[in-house]
DNA sequence: GCCAACGTTGGC
DNA sequence: GCCAACGTTGGC
């Protein structure tokens, strides 16, 4: 059983919204390192810090669980996507054209909702606090949209979210 | 294989 | 809205 974090820019998918879509696929990450954690680290039932990115302020605002196996993003073949690939369409047509197995680059699991916390833990609280302050998520220029947190991070931001 | 240029992320 | 930091692309 590991532990995560995950960004969501908060006026794009909320921790509201997942809550009331009960669970959604993790579509649209397009940086290979937060796609390998999701197709290679996850396993069901792994539980994920809800950050809010882009926010005012930004912070932790939940808890999400994995609840599916990997699978591919579609998402990254459809034109009308947002975060459409160009290349990821170009390798599905030439696998089918040429009968092939379509090899997907871009893979991602299912979230499911667990809880909202009754307070934001904010970014300046993270960072300002000697426990949490190696977090990935608190390093200068981290872009990462999937990181690992520790089990002791994760059960110490529980710990100041609910008290 | 280097690295400049570019597009994107995300804090502020 | 600005811009620093980052990851990726593509020319050479």
């Amino acid at each position: 059983m590991r532990y995560w974090l995950i960004k969501s820019e908060g006026d794009c998918y909320s921790i509201d919204q997942l809550k009331k879509d009960r669970k959604t696929p993790w579509s649209g990450v397009r940086n290979f390192q937060a796609r390998n954690f999701m197709r290679d680290a996850m396993s069901v039932g792994d539980l994920a810090l809800f950050y809010h990115s882009n926010a005012s302020p930004s912070g932790v605002v939940g808890v999400a669980r994995v609840c599916s196996t990997p699978y591919e993003d579609v998402t990254a073949r459809d034109k009308n996507d947002e975060h459409y690939d160009p290349r990821s369409y170009k390798l599905y047509e030439e696998a089918r054209k040429n009968k092939t197995e379509f090899v997907p680059v871009w893979m991602l699991v299912d979230f499911e909702f667990v809880k909202k916390y009754p307070r934001m833990v904010s970014l300046h609280e993270l960072k300002n606090d000697p426990v949490l302050k190696d977090m990935v998520v608190c390093q200068k220029g981290s872009r990462l949209s999937i990181q690992p947190v520790t089990k002791q991070e994760f059960l110490y931001i529980e710990k100041i979210a609910t008290k």
